[in-house]
DNA sequence: GACAACGGTCTGATATACCGGACAACAACA
DNA sequence: TGTTGTTGTCCGGTATATCAGACCGTTGTC
């Protein structure tokens, strides 16, 4: 339907066809065949197969052994790099592991990209449930608790400039009353935590609590994802703990 | 004196010169100013400015608040997208963790890339030592007591042909006899793990033991980095853990 | 066996990305 | 104040990267 890759035209940049190249691999968060990315990037043949070859001879792609294409060595080098570099990201990292491990549940830090909504780190309780983490994907910041928490502070205007029309849509089709949005911000920011239930899956239970740094909105959130059988002490409990964690994570500046 | 970076031609290719921006990004592990990776490059003024803000606009680059420039979250992503689909890497975290954490030492998985070792996955002790990881610095394998793992059951020929002839000089100037390694790693083989003893850095005592995926020589190696001054019965025990450790990753396919 | 779909490589024409170099803003310094 | 170095933007010519399409081997289907 929305045609979210680049429709580029044609003879392209050799650069912008390996970024939306790459950005699709990310999107499928699969392996693909070359012809999967020559249709989901609209790219040539030759070029796409040219391109594929010069990144896998630098490492940034790997081709498996049916013959499909997925990120290689190189990227995890440079996403560690990144993420070494980072200081709340270094930070936060030993703070969910032991969170997680404390209480066995699935632990996230979360941030806007743009105007979306994204996990940054993902720590998953014992219980190895997902395979695969859902880190850098793009979500509508309507559709989550970490969403309410990171807009705390902001104008109405400027929370309305920001998020597209179209996100206030849940995937179930259900569209989120705006001004009843605006009302949880503001409710959420006095609260100082969020806690959602069911919004976009039915099964989850999400809270958040916001992690500062210096004065204005949260840099980031911190949170838990669990089960919505999860009791009132249960919950209150988690949200304690996180509350104590984002505080050692939060800097005055 | 090695001219590592790639001393491209005049008029190159906008990918490679994105490619080996990357690399000198990597290579530094800090955040390079503009000056630095035209120097570092090679590449032309114009066409630097030009890639790091196309780079930046993907998120692949960001500028850090000193007008340095290095990795952005984009490759965050993509590595992670790396690591949790490659399947040994993914086994081993957790693996690698519970061992960091029993012994309080810093776990490594490491394995060849191209003629070089590197170290994948790094699991620091509690006591964080180094505030950045060597996650993807490519090291000559002679220097590495993984690397006589990771060599084992080569031919001779084939292990001579690997390794460039300078990689055989360590550190320190000093040359080491072909022979003798060639030896040391067959007995590495027979005995089933390496350990060496100063011989990258004078503090440290390196352990290695194999992981095998099927048949042929060793996928990857799990290691301890440990002070020389640990005893005798503490390197037993390292040891035996990380064997056990090491089977359960390795499959016999 | 004919036909179609697919997977990958190769080549030549041409649109354009890359680069040299000009320009401006700013700082340091004598 | 003039000189020198650095940081960044902008522009036009041309070397060349990109792309269309031909080509070939393989696979599957009727």
């Amino acid at each position: 339907m929305s045609r979210s890759n680049t429709t580029s035209s044609p003879r392209a940049r050799g650069v912008d066809r390996v970024i939306s190249l790459c950005e699709q691999l990310h999107l499928h968060r699969q392996p693909m065949t070359p012809k999967e990315l020559i249709e989901a990037t609209g790219a040539p043949r030759s070029s796409v197969y040219e391109l594929v070859s010069l990144l896998s001879e630098a490492g940034w792609l790997e081709t498996t052994s049916d013959g499909r294409i997925f990120f290689g060595r190189a990227m995890h080098y440079f996403g560690l790099d990144y993420a070494d570099h980072n200081d709340l990201l270094r930070r936060a990292r030993p703070v969910m592991r032991q969170l997680s491990a404390r209480f066995d549940e699935t632990t996230q830090l979360c941030m806007l990209d743009g105007d979306k909504y994204t996990v940054m780190l993902n720590e998953n309780g014992a219980r190895p449930f997902r395979i695969s983490s859902e880190v850098g994907v793009k979500v509508p910041i309507p559709w989550t608790a970490s969403g309410r928490v990171l807009l705390g502070g902001m104008s109405r205007e400027a929370m309305l400039g920001l998020i597209p029309e179209e996100d206030f849509v849940l995937p179930s089709g259900e569209r989120i009353d705006i001004e009843g949005f605006i009302a949880d911000i503001e409710s959420t920011r006095r609260r100082g935590y969020a806690m959602t239930e069911g919004l976009v899956d039915s099964f989850a239970c999400c809270m958040a609590v916001p992690v500062y740094e210096g004065a204005g909105p949260a840099r980031a959130t911190l949170c838990f994802t669990v089960g919505r059988d999860a009791d009132e002490t249960r919950r209150e409990t988690l949200l304690a703990a996180l509350r104590e964690a984002s505080c050692s994570l939060s800097s005055g500046e």
